[in-house]
DNA sequence: CATGAATGAGAATTCATTCAT
DNA sequence: AATGAATGAATTCTCATTCAT
């Protein structure tokens, strides 16, 4: 599968980008300060510090304090969230998986690494989000963007199959984002480790039978 | 039912508390703030001209600005989150509901009146939750009481019913929490209506069933 | 005549204003500084230092660095400068002052102490002039209002009777203003007592009999 | 006449100095910014923008910001101001002309034209004389040498003749020179067209015969 | 010679907090 | 109790200047 290694795609993207060593620190200090402290409560001297450069470096690239934090969730919004969409997507219709349970597990500990993997961008979007509502219907738009994509019909195709209720794809979408949820919010908010194999297992579990007794 | 008034926790906490008009003016001014821009974003100037009073005055009752927010969140989550628990499972538990699904709807819709009654606080406390690891397992503290509560057994008796699967408590709980959030988590962030007899029914149908088609 | 004191007129705008003794002393400490050092070399805790208050009450009252030349300036210009031009109007019209000279030279006297009674604001006004194109033309709109005032009327009866010449107001005023400027300009810029008594006899001396030998 | 072309004074100087094209291209760029906005407001990262040139090389040639203003406002003071003076006496006293008015129009005209020729420069010029005393006194200096040279003997002449007013010729040049400001001020300091002609005509017109009527 | 990233001192501005009235 | 002027530390941001490449 190519899409094994999601962790890296900031520090890739940090890489292949045409910033400095100093202004890439920049970047890295701050985004590992707005996750542990919020932007608010980090100045740029502690950026500064972090990133062992100087106060004017931190502005020489990015003019602004609001501009470090727009370097950093705009391409993960616009480009690594939608970039790690896709290319999931691509995967999983190729796949020949023949249970939808199977399909779902695949699925659901696929995305559940990557949020693991992203956790400080993760975190620094719900920071945002929780006080700035434009936020929300933004990643809204992004994300009816999985539904009209080729994986809406590969999952229709469980429909048809009679494997899956039929239901409107974003009704079901919505419970299962909400279950898997319940497992990443706590890591990504108070960290810890989380048993991703476990977690997605009994994610399926509960998501395809309910919480009827299986008799 | 005693509890169908949450909405006012919150005021009647206001008028019955020995604070003055002014403060009491003080405390809605800050959590309208809060909630729209932020506690960071929210200056004491803000607040004094919102709650037309005095910058003075805003000190005067609330020794510091983190002390307004904790006059705001402290209440909430020691206070109003458990006491809206409480009332709720005392309720509930001398309710004669035969099925589990009956009991779930009218839980659910309750806690969902609930949360919409208190968006405002919500949205402050998800804000602090971003940001202060502690308070994350602050709230599962409160959790566990529920668990702990009469309501555990009075859950365990639908286990010993066969109608609910038998699964510890901390996870039922925690797949129904993560299915009422994807209807609430919308509309706490970004506001908007919520039809909540039509999103009870449906996070018990799904919660209940699971994704198998009924067939 | 009511307007001798031209020399007070600042110092009574701000004992009249309803501003704190601080904030007078912000006022003050800008007006020499800028003077001095011009607008762009004072830096804030220049003239905090100077007024002998906090950084922070500098900015109460004036909200930004740009309030502060506003502050100075404006009344002066829309204020200062138009009530002293009107107050000259009034009290030449009904002088009964039989030549021109005489009359000429009573005004010229009379703007003569205006400008130096008001040196460090003109120093200011100057030095934006120089910055700023658009101030001409603002300040030229007030000049305007000298030509359509009674001074007009005033004037053009000596041009019937024969004691001036035929020429447009605007052309007759531009040389005397230029002429006093030749003793002005080195006394506001460089700073030294001039002798108005002298100059201003100098000056209708010169402008009334041209460079022409008097033979 | 040799002084036609002060226009280009600056530029030739520019092409015979020893500066490369970038030099010269940050020279030139900082005179127009300086006159446009200030010294003190334009910055090395403008000029070094409208030089098509890197920051560095800003400093290369002028060690200093201040170097800058230096390498535009010295030559100008020292050399230029001087020479344009030194010329022009040479012609003028080479002249034959009979009459001082013939003389002086002459004279006038082509100290306009210079002015004008100099905008930019003067602009400069005059913003750092609004700010700094000792400028005035610098120029002042500039200003003896006129009376001091073959052009005091040639002026003096008149004097004897009966064609000009017995003052000291310091007093002379002073009126002159204010009724030429009020023609130049404007357009140097606002921009906007002279009529070269009509004005040096008008200006000799007053300065010669003073307000008086001619009867 | 030229570049432009990097520097760090200092500037404007904000803001929680205090306190005399 | 209430006011709001005053404070000063902290914060964001600018800019002249340097220097390795």
């Amino acid at each position: 599968m190519a899409n094994k290694n999601f962790t890296t795609l900031f520090s890739e993207s940090l890489d292949q980008s045409d910033l400095s060593a100093k202004q890439q620190a920049v970047l890295r200090a701050s985004l590992e300060l707005f996750s542990q402290k919020g932007f608010d409560r980090t100045s740029t001297r502690d950026i500064a510090d972090r990133a062992a450069v100087s106060e004017g470096t931190v502005y020489k690239q990015f003019k602004t304090k609001d501009g470090i934090l727009k370097a950093i969730l705009e391409p993960f919004i616009h480009q690594v969230l939608p970039k790690a969409v896709t290319e999931f997507i691509v995967d999983m219709s190729q796949s020949t998986t023949p249970t939808i349970d199977e399909f779902l597990e695949i699925a659901v500990k696929n995305r559940m690494q990557f949020a693991l993997d992203n956790r400080q961008q993760l975190r620094i979007l719900l920071q945002e989000i929780t006080r700035d509502a434009n936020l929300v219907s933004l990643i809204s738009k992004e994300a009816v963007n999985i539904i009209n994509s080729p994986l809406g019909n590969f999952i229709r195709k469980y429909q048809e199959d009679g494997q899956l209720v039929d239901w409107p794809l974003q009704r079901i979408i919505q419970y299962i984002f909400g279950t898997v949820l319940t497992y990443l919010l706590p890591k990504v908010l108070a960290g810890g480790e989380l048993d991703i194999d476990k977690a997605s297992k009994e994610t399926v579990e509960f998501v395809m039978g309910g919480l009827k007794p299986t008799k």
